[in-house]
RNA sequence: GAACUUGUAGCUCAGUUGGUUAGAGCGCUUCGUUGACAUCGAAGAGGUCAGAGGUUCGAGUCCUCUCAAGUUCACCA
């Protein structure tokens, strides 16, 4: 042996060896230690160095006590199962998928503790992600997404992620991950998909889903809706507009919404506005008048401006909700003034067509030129450093529009099936534990205020929503972008198309449809055939089918393996994502199958530099773990990232640490290097059996066994890795080896230590542990070929 | 406005159901090492565990309050 440890030399080799004996596949884990039970080379027939390979000490145990020898394995009947969460297939990974080894690490420890163990692996097609970084490289090519139809767009993204899926693959593999690559899933895969969309038929058939026409969060740069987790509300200084509203003075911040309006409202209780009431009024602007009804509304904080609200109900959320409140009164009908392009429609033609900011510079200087018959000015003040927040667009950072579109949206707390409710069942009954820093209350917060879940996505890569319009007798309530016999973008309602087109040759081309709420539409994968349909153009937002990962993955495997390995044993992932995909996946798991979909969930915190700073490209302080790997060695990374890691909490990680931990693999690969040199050439002063403080030494590796094993058990993996190193090293190494130099600790106890020690520390660095024991293999001091699935230590009396 | 988390050595962090002299890595001081490892070893300095009060035989750990930092949510005409 080498007096270094060289990573490069094993990491891949050992990586193939495992992957040759099959050894990730819960099928095949209990074959590989039987049959190794039953190769002749392996059984009792032990050089004087086999004797302190606590495996056979074991097997000689059981031989004495005549009981039937059934080789090492011991299958405890126990089932240990975790889908990794699929990070997006066409993306190099980053560190925080690195932190993913938490689940190596107990998928590791329960395979050799002959649980039954699955760890799953899969790829994301992240929907709009995906879509937007497939749009820069069109761009780039001096192309858009207008220039192709569906089908042909989506092909497109298909190929290109295709060609960068390997990526995410090869890189998992770096890290040593023992997922079970023959269960491999993606999430556009054909039979991922089939059960997707049962999934929402069965929503529909339970009422739980529905088209609304509401106000949703659009964002006009990505051009599609959100859900609410996707917007991030910013605070921002902008100008506050008051101007004169008829009688009344109002207050705005967006004058270029001012078409839109509806009514005014005020607080019923305020004494200034009461008279007005229930009155029309007659509103001056500067292109023209309109009259417009005042409303009394709990809503309106008579303490705020002037009191009174302008109602824009197309063009915010919580004028939108007043005029719901007030509809029967409000004679005006809303009509939307923005487009999803972000432009100005309905309005007086020279606003028309002008972006929002264009439009609300035009409308103000307008404003400013404008004087009454009376030769008053209509703007009365500006307050330049009005402070409020907005919502944004969690990926672009633009705006977002609140638009009025009808979309499919999911109710989440129905009278009859309310998956809020059961997944706050599955926590109040511990059916479900979150491991991670106060997450729970958090958690329970998001359930407790959950609104509808908006599941329509505006983009074409993804898994499209299995609904069929109508289009007999409905052509004038659709609108269709399409691209014509010269391949250009076309635009405008059916019924006008028609004339044109065939159905057959609109539907060819379509690039996307707009269907009015009125038109009847029916849910089934295949268009129906009772007269002429056009199929819905929207997608499911990608975390309808991620929340349905636990159970699709598993069904669309082998036959038994939902029933096998459901539910999970633990979700493991990072806590920024609970809303998005824990909360939904406990939502809809306990929708299809009555059961929480994991017993444990397990968060792990962001990653943050040496200093603790969050890692941001601008800092240039992003640690990019495949760089990491090939300085320091998979194992060296993995440590660091565990080694006194806590759920829920941030961890802090740099140079040092990475050094740190490789110094703790050549740590371990030297210690098996005098042991080995000191069995084959002991030395003077060297025992090989009976020293005065085996005895002793036998206790304390007891002790660490079982402190190590119950840190296992109850998920502290951080506190784990920190027990192994510190015992190895500081008690081990710079204790026990030193004192075998004087004879204090036997040459038997010390082979035992190694091997026991390395099975400790192999969940956490299984190249290094694996490399050693294949040395201590070829020199017959262990019998099992492999380490990774021979059993976990126990304490030995 | 509210919720949650955090505050332990110079820095980054552990501390398992409350239990002797509070730990690790990096950094620092001194010394050692010609046969596992300088990617090493030994010895050491450095902490009234944010502050105050309480429960207890006993509190870094449980409770209350205060201060500070961070995260998130809500409102915002």
């Amino acid at each position: 042996m080498d007096s270094r440890y060289d990573f490069k030399l094993s990491e891949e080799k050992i990586y193939k060896l495992w992957e040759e004996a099959d050894a990730f596949n819960p099928d095949s884990v209990l074959k590989l230690r039987q049959n190794d039970a039953d190769n002749p080379d392996s059984v009792l027939k032990l050089r004087q160095a086999d004797a302190f390979n606590p495996d056979s000490k074991i097997e000689l145990q059981k031989d004495k006590n005549n009981q039937p020898n059934k080789g090492t394995a011991v299958a405890t009947g126990n089932k240990f199962s975790i889908v990794l969460p699929p990070p997006n297939a066409n993306d190099p990974l980053h560190v925080g998928h690195a932190m993913y080894v938490v689940e190596d690490v107990m998928i590791r420890y329960h395979r050799m503790l002959g649980d039954d163990t699955l760890w799953i692996p899969g790829t994301d097609h992240a929907g709009i992600e995906t879509q937007f970084v497939f749009e820069k490289k069109l761009k780039k090519e001096g192309k858009s997404r207008f220039n192709f139809d569906r089908k042909s767009l989506y092909q497109m993204i298909w190929q290109y992620v295709q060609e960068n899926s390997e990526v995410a693959v090869d890189q998992l593999k770096k890290l040593g991950f023992s997922l079970d690559w023959s269960r491999f899933k993606f999430t556009l895969d054909e039979d991922i998909v089939a059960e997707v969309l049962e999934t929402f038929q069965s929503l529909y058939r339970d009422g739980l889903i529905y088209r609304d026409f509401k106000l949703v969060n659009y964002c006009t740069k990505c051009g599609t809706s959100y859900s609410e987790l996707e917007v991030d509300h910013v605070e921002r200084i902008d100008p506050l507009y008051t101007i004169q509203y008829g009688p009344l003075q109002v207050s705005t911040v967006r004058p270029e919404t001012i078409f839109g309006d509806v009514a005014i409202a005020v607080n019923p209780n305020d004494p200034r506005y009461k008279e007005y009431v229930g009155k029309h009024l007659e509103v001056e602007f500067p292109w023209g008048k309109k009259t417009m009804i005042v409303i009394a509304d709990e809503y309106v904080d008579p303490k705020f401006g002037t009191g009174a609200v302008k109602v824009t109900p197309y063009h915010d959320a919580n004028d939108f909700q007043m005029w719901e409140t007030h509809k029967n009164e409000i004679i005006e009908q809303p009509i939307p003034v923005i487009d999803t392009s972000g432009k100005i429609i309905n309005s007086p033609d020279k606003y028309n067509n002008l972006g929002v900011v264009n439009a609300r510079e035009a409308v103000l200087k307008d404003y400013k030129s404008y004087k009454t018959a009376e030769g008053k000015s209509l703007l009365i003040s500006v307050n330049e450093k009005y402070t409020h927040s907005v919502g944004t667009c969690y990926r672009c950072g633009r705006l977002i529009e609140p638009l009025p579109l009808p979309q499919f949206f999911i109710k989440v707390a129905d009278d009859k099936i309310n998956l809020v409710q059961n997944a706050l069942n599955a926590l109040d009954t511990n059916e479900t534990k979150i491991f991670g820093a106060g997450r729970e209350k958090i958690l329970r917060h998001w359930l407790n205020n959950l609104k509808d879940w908006n599941i329509s996505r505006q983009i074409t890569w993804g898994i499209s929503i299995p609904v069929w319009y109508k289009t007999d007798g409905n052509e004038e309530n659709i609108i269709v972008n399409f691209l014509d016999k010269e391949n250009q973008y076309q635009t405008g309602l059916l019924s006008d198309w028609l004339k044109t087109y065939s159905l057959e040759e609109i539907k060819q081309n379509i690039q996307s449809i707009s269907a009015n709420i009125s038109v009847p539409y029916s849910v089934s994968v295949n268009e129906p055939t009772d007269g002429n349909y056009i199929q819905e153009s929207d997608t499911f937002d990608t975390w309808f089918s991620s929340s349905q990962w636990p159970i699709v993955t598993l069904k669309t495997n082998n036959k038994s393996d939902f029933e096998r390995f459901y539910p999970l044993s633990v979700m493991e992932t990072g806590y920024d994502i609970l809303p998005f995909w824990v909360m939904r996946m406990m939502m809809l798991g306990i929708y299809m199958t009555n059961k929480s979909p994991f017993e444990n969930v397990y968060l792990h915190g962001l990653i943050r530099d040496e200093k603790g700073k969050k890692m941001s490209k601008s800092k240039g302080n992003v640690i990019n773990p495949i760089e990491v790997k090939s300085e320091f060695g998979a194992d060296a990374l993995r440590m660091a990232l565990i080694i006194r890691s806590t759920p829920g909490q941030d961890k802090s990680v740099g140079k040092p640490d990475f050094k740190a931990m490789r110094n703790l693999t050549n740590k371990t690969w030297n210690a098996a290097r005098f042991i080995i040199m000191m069995t084959e050439e002991p030395h003077d002063k060297t025992v090989t059996e009976n020293s005065p403080l085996d005895q002793e030494f036998d206790q304390k590796l007891n002790d660490i066994i079982v402190e190590v094993t119950q840190h296992f058990s109850n998920l502290k993996v951080g506190l784990a890795a920190e027990v192994v190193y510190n015992e190895f090293w500081h008690w081990f190494c710079d204790i026990c080896i030193e004192k075998s130099k004087d004879g204090d600790v036997s040459l038997k106890k010390l082979s035992y230590g190694l091997i026991t020690f390395l099975k400790l520390l192999h969940p956490f660095m299984p190249f290094v542990t694996e490399t050693i024991w294949q040395e201590l293999l070829e020199k017959k001091v262990v019998k099992n070929k492999l380490l990774i699935v021979s059993d976990w230590p126990t304490p030995v009396s």
